[in-house]
DNA sequence: TTTAAATTTTTACATTTGTACGAGATTGTC
DNA sequence: GACAATCTCGTACAAATGTAAAAATTTAAA
């Protein structure tokens, strides 16, 4: 097996959290990371510093030692951890056909006709790299 | 909150490969289930039992006792786990909105242009009980 | 009905994840 | 250069999860 995929680490949902703030913030400190978070979000700076470690030693992100505070930044594109995240998820519930997903999607209303449209611009064009 | 959702305590890899098993089956003993995984999943019957025990407790199935080995089935909608398991993932990684997972699929090639035609119809016809 | 086989329960233990304190390192400041 | 503020790291610990052996119980058979 040529595991293009596979080898990430799996992820909690509090390393999810934080990491999808560091996709946002492209390159934060832990405070940075630490405002961001939701006022109900009780956490504690050195909780987010805790997670931001893992997720270092699980190669999601990287972290350079510049100022006082070291900035963390993505390691890996968020496409790939998506890939991988919705691959589980389709494997784990949908028996690796991703169509029936699409069919909860539209079935649910989590998905408009409009969306559709673009969506078939989309599947029209040539495969981008990606 | 109405929370028409949510309460579902969350599952594992193993819980939810488990339960989809349930799922297939409608109705089933440890050993059936057990027999269902993979060759390659090296798993002792126990733990399918423990895992069912722990679905049991969190109300995903339920068990009845008539012969001599009990039969698991369904405690609830697959349809409700899989909105909740969808509803986090696109919480946890699309901010809440269901389209840029749909975009994403169409990217990777999840999903093709003849799948389009069916669910444009489920979206064209009225909202089912669900 | 005594036993052996099959099943469920109990109990256990390793790993992962969420959360955070305390110790040590770094840095800006007097 | 000593001090206080700020950070990172190591350490801890509880809860959840994966995995399974040991104990108790039920059932089928002899």
């Amino acid at each position: 097996m040529t595991m293009t995929e596979k080898e990430l680490a799996s992820l909690g949902a509090a390393e999810a959290e934080i990491l999808k703030i560091v996709w946002e913030l492209k390159e934060a400190t832990v405070q940075q990371i630490w405002e961001r978070l939701p006022a109900e979000r009780n956490i504690a700076p050195t909780t987010v510093q805790t997670v931001l470690r893992r997720l270092r030693q699980k190669g999601y992100v990287k972290s350079s030692a510049e100022g006082k505070a070291h900035t963390f930044s993505p390691a890996i594109k968020p496409e790939r951890v998506i890939s991988k995240t919705v691959g589980d998820l389709v494997n784990r519930f949908f028996g690796g056909d991703a169509v029936p997903l699409l069919m909860h999607l539209a079935r649910t209303r989590k998905i408009a006709r409009e969306d559709l449209k673009r969506l078939q611009d989309l599947l029209k064009r040539p495969k981008t790299e990606n």
